[in-house]
DNA sequence: CGTGTACTTGAGTGGGCTCAAGCAGGGTGG
DNA sequence: CCACCCTGCTTGAGCCCACTCAAGTACACG
């Protein structure tokens, strides 16, 4: 389960330069003389799925902006049980929620394909230390993962509203961009997002696909992605 | 429901000097001279049960920090459905999640009587500015926050834990300090926080009343307090 | 080609929901 | 003081959605 994978390094050194996601990152309020400066060394690199970025009580060396593909964070309960608190997409930054206490609070796993610029803890502290802006931001995207937070859990964990709305309301919350492609979990993930069992999940994602709400993406059937009719979707997650 | 009642000042300007929570507080990192030199206008007040601290979409005007009782954070979600998100309770600040949107994201309403310090938000944010200490201390709350959603989502939520032991993980929840006294949510509002409806609730809590799990205060049964047998409950808890 | 993992589909069961009736306590007004 | 209402709680009977258990399929990988 989640069993540790070695992590790939595949781009090399990244381009802060050139990064189009740069102004919409934590790391916006950094100027580019002070990355100059710095020689920060950011990875760019490249996580299968399935592989950990990190894992749950380890120390926190890192943190990762995500450029592409979609990750869970997952919490072991007391009882050792297993539970998607969170699901991180492009432009989305992991590993905040360790930096003062230092230790992993989540397992970070990716689900399909993650390109991440890995940000070393040690050069992440002094970026705060030394940018009183860049600090005030991180707690507006603390607190903005706050109010994701409630969201998630009036409008998917609820249990008396039915499994179907739920489900249509997750793939929702899991497009790519604002197009129609559909991030693809596992049955056994969304199961454990939405605390249900994978057999129930399966009945409405089958559902969903006779009716043409859900289509698969290519002739063979592609196990990263769907494809979504988005107002049909947005129609019954409503139904609640 | 939810009717706004008049906020209620009864204790008058408070004495920060001599407060025995000022040390556990957000604002412990503010000395003494500080205060002095900004003739803060805090003011304590009491707030009776099912009295509005403040309501979902108002501008945002003070944070509260509690000194006795408890509180319920409640989120309003697209359908209109209210939804409790957070359970606040004595050395807690409601309100942080406001400070920088301007806007209340929750309805804060009291659950029993609840006294609590108001400190307007426009001194609060001048604190925040000139106490680089506080700013920090403050992100540090705010994921402290995140840790206890985290927790609230898997323990509480859960729908394939059976509410027997969810009810069990909310009374522990609302433990008063560390003795056996808890504070007692109406049928309604546990159900609405554990996703189940207050006949199942009636139910769970008149058997463990019947096995003396839970006990009522004083001879005529108090309206605001349980007493529990902890250990039990915490082994109910247990058996997810 | 065999094995493992994920998914599908079916039949039967049960926990919690729904609907409903009745009760208790606390206000309010006569 | 009682009559009244109103809100919150209790308790019961029946039902249904999702769970459980199980068997079978599809596909990836060694």
């Amino acid at each position: 389960m989640h069993t540790p994978v070695e992590r790939v390094s595949c781009k090399g050194r990244s381009n802060c330069f050139a990064c189009n996601l740069r102004q919409t990152m934590v790391c916006a309020d950094v100027s580019l003389e002070d990355l100059v400066a710095f020689h920060v060394p950011i990875d760019d690199l490249v996580y299968p799925p399935g592989t950990a970025l990190f894992e749950t009580g380890e120390r926190a060396e890192a943190v990762f902006c995500i450029r592409h593909g979609v990750m869970k964070l997952v919490r072991q309960d007391a009882t050792g049980n297993q539970w998607i608190v969170r699901v991180l997409k492009k432009n989305d930054v992991a590993g905040l929620e360790s930096v003062f206490s230092g230790v992993n609070e989540h397992s970070g796993i990716a689900v399909s394909e993650v390109h991440a610029c890995r940000i070393p803890m040690a050069h992440f502290k002094l970026f705060i230390a030394q940018h009183a802006g860049l600090q005030r931001r991180l707690l507006e995207t603390t607190q903005q993962t706050l109010r994701e937070m409630d969201a998630w859990l009036s409008e998917l964990v609820n249990a008396n509203t039915p499994a179907r709305v739920r489900v249509a309301r997750l793939l929702l919350r899991l497009r790519v961009g604002d197009g129609d492609r559909i991030h693809r979990f596992s049955l056994k993930d969304m199961g454990t997002i939405l605390g249900v069992t994978p057999e129930t999940v399966s009945r409405v994602i089958s559902d969903f696909l006779k009716q043409d709400f859900l289509m698969h993406v290519g002739k063979v059937a592609s196990r990263r992605h769907f494809r979504g009719d988005i107002a049909a979707l947005t129609r019954i997650s409503q139904e609640g």
